[in-house]
DNA sequence: ACAGCCGATATCCGATACGATATTTTGTAC
DNA sequence: GTACAAAATATCGTATCGGATATCGGCTGT
């Protein structure tokens, strides 16, 4: 459970940097604690709306100032961490109903031609990695749901993720995967989405991808992304 | 030619943040850093792949070293530089060929949607706006262009942006932001793409939002989007 | 009892100095 | 010209300090 999502390492950002030279080398102390504050955040180890004082951190995290705040001013850059001036940091407050349907509108744009583009262009790592994650789903929900609630949003995050990276464009994926931060953060909160339909729909999704049929790949993920607004719905009235 | 490209300013980021409450107080010198570097990167005072010294920026500023690291962390995080550990910092370098490809695709996607909205939803203000950019580029047509090269593209990117911002959704807004940005560097070096055809599309796409036509307004977004793309064709292949 | 004012405290922002470490450049030998 | 080694350079991180601001608690007056 320490582990996290995959869209936390090094980002491609500006440039297209998919190239195989990953010889990363060791991280900066301000990367490490990026890090650990992300996947704090995306766990709701640390929930949103709670105050981040920088010499408490340090303390925590056992370095000094600098890299405490080179990680929250990252953070903030990304919308997860919000800043007052002279106030102080604190996480971003979960997003609101109409925050939450705008995200979906925009994934509604962008994922089905994501999900188009892995079905041409993944390549055999790609889409063996993707029929992992729907793997790994399939399994976990043979048991029980509720047990394994934040393991499966997890891997549903990771499966969309997988798909975006899969289509080979990096402006695309780069939008997405923000995108499907704050949609990971929303759904982990109202422990919801991720039943067994979800699971089935990921199923056709991949098999489309396999298959080769951008066509189908495209309008599976249209729908699939449309039916997770409709079952999402109920929970976002309290929230707004 | 100090001012700058809208959406340099504060963005929305993570929240809704369009309220009106912009009692914006003194920014921190962090804030202006960023400010001066982005309109430099932007105007290409500072040329892509410059290398940028953390104590020579500070001298030339007259601050010291750490507003001028919360810039360029922040600036990491919007891929405007990029970041070599224990190596420096630097300006992002020009976008490849493949990548330009990327963003237009991504635009396409996003972009007729935005024009559709902003033609149901735009408040008077923001068609205001809209109206002011295109006519403004409109008159600077009239003349020499070639003299006019930067304010006419950075008019281009303002346009683009307003209509972004008047969409009403958030996420679609933020994810546009980012990639006009990198157009706009794009368009900037290569001067292209402010041609009177520029303009004359502009008019088309600013009259359907006028009429509230959102079919029109998306078809025409979606033409104009897609012929930028072949404008600039000629000019990626030697830049490949 | 409650609203408004005021000060103590906590926190951030920025500056400065310093040591550790990695990279880059220079210099030298072959 | 190339390869290797050492010096120079710059970053990264630590520690400390003072100034500025927001927050929280207590006090006063009605």
């Amino acid at each position: 459970m320490t582990d996290w999502i995959q869209h936390s390492r090094e980002r491609p950002h500006g440039g297209v940097a998919a190239s195989a030279d990953d010889i990363v080398q060791r991280p900066s102390l301000g990367d490490e604690v990026y890090q650990r504050l992300f996947s704090d955040f995306l766990s709701l180890r640390i929930p949103p709306g709670e105050r981040l004082s920088v010499d408490a951190l340090a303390r925590r995290f056992g370095v000094s100032q600098t890299p405490i705040r080179a990680a929250l001013i990252r953070l903030e850059a990304e919308g997860l961490v919000v800043k007052k001036h002279y106030s102080g940091y604190s996480v971003a407050p979960i997003p609101s109903s109409r925050r939450f349907a705008d995200i979906i509108e925009a994934r509604l744009l962008l994922e089905p031609a994501s999900a188009a583009h892995a079905a041409r262009r993944a390549s055999p790592a790609e889409r063996a990695e993707i029929a992992e994650l729907a793997a790994e789903m399939h399994e976990l929900a043979a048991g029980d749901l509720a047990e394994h609630t934040a393991r499966l949003v997890l891997l549903d995050s990771r499966f969309h993720s997988a798909i975006a990276r899969a289509c080979g464009n990096a402006a695309i994926t780069d939008a997405l995967d923000r995108l499907l931060t704050q949609m990971h953060i929303f759904r982990l909160r109202y422990h919801a989405d991720v039943a067994h339909a979800v699971i089935e729909e990921h199923l056709l999704i991949l098999a489309a991808i396999e298959g080769r049929d951008a066509e189908a790949a495209e309008a599976r993920m249209r729908a699939h992304v449309d039916r997770a607004r409709e079952r999402i719905e109920p929970f976002v009235r309290c929230g707004r």
